[in-house]
DNA sequence: AGCACGCCGACT
DNA sequence: GTCGGCGTGCTC
């Protein structure tokens, strides 16, 4: 009997060692007691463990037919977990989803039956119709496409004029060669250089920084031709999930296939098909979320990862990791080429490339002619809105004068419902939420209050819980629907539609207000963040911020930066057409250095001002930083464990901030607390984290207080 | 993650 | 005197 190490997908750090008559290879994925349960694992690298107590030592269960997670995978994995300090097994449970580990079902489709008898209805034809341009379709699929029921298929069936006919799971093999796009001198010199990168085989990370229409997207698919080319696999990641079938249809034009799709969206069956295509290297143009990184690719030869700069690759619970640096981790792992692409990176990634770790290629004008559009700052204190109004003269009148010659226009303002804040007119008393430390937002309807953070909704009422005057709650500051309010008042006959997360639901409802604004059907479009992503409206001229410093209080480290590349993003809407665009910045600070940024057309400056401010003070990415939230039900518990942890601070080399309340000092109904640790670059914070824990726990750390680290931390008030 | 064991309140 | 609440701890 051989020894054999088993890694399990649950929250244990350590392998578990198990008896065998035969050890399979390291990756091979089995099953094994656990208690009293069967239960999945893999077999893992490390050394079995020899000292285990015969009697609690168990017999391997079996080894499951499906593919092996491979050596770099197992790497990956366990460099994620050392990383964020999370078990090894609970990374372990992103890259097995359960349900992937039976191989994909064949598909049961239909083909032409041999028997022509039966009688042939308007509506069977039209089934065999569709059934002569379809390749095996199933039930669901042939019905769709004949325009009917599930049930004339079976009638067909049973009259025998369809017979089953099995379809693999198979994955259409992309072109690198079926659609090549007219490059511009630009596109060319960059493509160039990627698809050199690609070719050499090895890892290799570069920035890929084009403004807003300049093309970043086909320079990028040069060089996943050249990856196609090579024979082996290439992952394009993107920062939401809405994102990906805009993406899938300029993948499918270009390559002439649709990419193999990843995200927590898919059907189980689709998921499953994708995964097992995924390990035996058929799919090789995978486009997913963070997720991807985790699938057991056969021979990845690309990682491409758009907007590099989103704050939504990082994972804010269970493994906190941010997907943009484990990209690049497991392109180093696999050895395999890692472009970086955005219009506004991150400093992150800006500076890595500036210290040479990162090769930097910029690709500075539009492409196809198009302008970058002029922006300009309307000074709110010179040109105030009337009171209790929030569009200023100034920014009204450029509406009316590119409504009126018919150009189409869009208004942002980041933020949901009618006003983020009801206070009493009495006594100034502000309605807040039970469960978190966060205003209620006003709604829709007038008085129906909803809290952002846990959906706690209240009616606002009648008598003010503090002063007890009648009626007395007024709404404060603008959210988009109070501008679509303000809209329909100047401009009654212009047609606007509400872009904003809890307006547009589904996505087949973002596709129809997309598809409107596209047609033109829609003169101004009123939005929140959900409208600054990659769309391309090429009619849009003119676009105004309504609050261009909404994103800059707070003192949040990256609050500057955000800001300037949401506003960046939100400018280039504008323009992108025939026309040139116009944007108007609404702010109380026109001298501030995001708006000077953004006037100046000069972001690279602004990064230099930025990295001048953290350098000195080892903030990242100068430096290293850890949050330790400490979470329980009971205030005291939170504070107690805070105030354990503060005895028992690191001293030497690092600095520790707080404990303070967190950035939701409660939420969700539990009391939360914050420690940051910052440390300089060169000091790895996961040792002097686990030692400071230790201490806290040998000195009355609260066993009721959780306590979760979060390295590299990206939000933080 | 499950699933045990274990020690205090209201039920037959 | 027993059923069951879910707090704490273990699983090779
Ligand atoms: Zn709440
Ligand atoms: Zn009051």
């Amino acid at each position: 009997m051989a020894l054999v190490s088993v890694l399990l997908p649950y929250a244990f750090d350590a392998a578990f060692t198990y008896e065998a008559r035969e050890a399979p290879p390291p990756g091979a994925v089995v099953t094994v007691p656990l208690g009293r349960r069967i239960v999945h694992g893999v077999v893992w690298d490390d050394a079995p463990e020899p000292g285990i107590a015969p009697a609690r030592l168990k017999t391997l269960h079996a080894v499951i037919a499906t593919p092996a997670l491979p050596g770099p995978l197992r790497r990956f994995i366990d460099w994620v977990a050392q990383y964020t300090m999370a078990p090894r097994g609970e990374v372990l449970a992103l890259a097995l989803k359960t349900g992937l580990l039976d191989p994909p079902a064949p598909r049961a489709g239909w083909a032409a039956g041999a028997a022509p008898s039966g009688r042939i209805t308007a509506t069977r034809q039209r089934v065999l119709d569709a059934l002569a341009t379809l390749d095996r379709p199933t039930t669901a699929e042939l019905a769709a496409a004949a325009g009917t029921g599930a049930a004339v298929v079976r009638g067909l069936a049973d009259a025998g004029l369809l017979r089953p006919a099995v379809r693999d799971p198979s994955v259409p093999l992309p072109d690198p060669d079926h659609a090549p796009p007219a490059l511009s001198a630009a596109q060319e010199e960059a493509a160039t250089a990627l698809r050199a990168s690609v070719a050499a085989r090895r890892f290799e990370v570069t920035l890929l920084e084009g403004v807003t229409g300049a093309g970043k997207t086909e320079v990028f698919c040069e060089a996943i031709a050249a990856c196609l080319r090579e024979g082996r696999q290439a992952l394009v990641l993107v920062p939401e999930i809405a994102l990906s079938a805009q993406f899938a249809a300029r993948f499918a034009a270009r390559f002439g296939a649709a990419p193999a799709l990843w995200h927590s969206g898919l059907t189980p069956a689709t998921r499953r098909a994708n995964y097992h295509a995924v390990a035996s290297g058929a799919a090789r143009l995978v486009l997913g979320a963070r997720s991807a990184l985790f699938l057991p690719f056969a021979d990845p030869g690309l990682i491409v990862v758009d907007e590099e700069h989103e704050a939504a690759y990082k994972q804010e619970d269970g493994v906190t990791y941010h997907a943009r640096d484990m990209a690049v981790v497991r392109g180093r792992i696999s050895g395999c080429a890692v472009i970086l692409a955005s219009a506004t990176p991150s400093l992150e990634s800006a500076v890595n490339a500036e210290a040479g770790r990162y090769r930097h290629i910029t690709l500075a004008a539009r492409h196809g002619g198009a302008r970058l559009p002029a922006i300009e700052a309307i000074d709110l204190r010179a040109a105030p809105p009337a009171r209790g109004r929030f569009l200023s003269p100034v920014l009204a009148g450029a509406l009316e004068t590119t409504l009126e010659g018919g150009g189409q226009a869009m208004l942002f303002l980041n933020r949901r419902g009618y006003a983020p804040l009801t206070l009493c007119r009495g006594c100034g008393h502000r309605l807040t939420c039970p469960n978190c430390t966060a205003w209620l937002v006003e709604h829709r309807r007038p008085g129906h209050l909803l809290c952002h953070h846990c959906g706690h909704a209240a009616q606002a009422p009648a008598k003010c819980p503090d002063c007890a005057a009648e009626q007395s709650f007024v709404p404060i500051g603008p959210g988009v629907e109070r501008i679509a309010e303000e809209v329909a008042e100047l401009f009654p006959a212009a047609r606007t539609i509400l872009m904003a997360s809890d307006a547009i639901t589904t996505a087949e409802q973002a596709e129809a207000a997309l598809r409107a604004i596209v047609a033109h059907e829609i003169d101004l479009v009123i939005g929140t963040q959900m409208i600054a992503k990659g769309w391309h409206f090429p009619d849009l001229v003119l676009v105004g911020v309504v609050d261009a410093d909404l994103g800059l209080g707070g003192g949040d480290l990256r609050a500057g930066e955000r800001s300037a590349q949401l506003l960046h993003q939100v400018a280039g809407r504008a323009g992108r057409g025939r026309l040139p665009g116009r944007v108007l910045l609404q702010t109380y600070a026109p001298e501030h250095p995001v708006m000077r940024a953004l006037i100046g057309n000069d972001l690279a400056g602004f990064r230099r001002a930025e990295a001048d401010l953290r350098a000195p003070g080892h903030w990242p990415p100068f430096g290293r930083l850890a949050a330790l939230i400490v979470s329980a039900d009971e205030a005291a518990t939170a504070d107690a464990a805070a105030a354990a942890l503060a005895r028992t601070q690191p001293r030497d080399g690092v600095q520790v901030l707080g404990p303070a309340p967190a950035p939701f000092a409660m939420l969700r109904g539990r009391h939360r607390r914050r420690l940051l640790l910052r440390a300089p670059r060169g000091i790895a914070v996961q040792p002097v984290l686990r030692a400071w824990l230790d201490r806290a726990r040998a000195e009355g750390l609260p066993r009721a207080a959780r306590i979760d680290i979060d390295i590299d931390p990206i939000s933080f008030l």
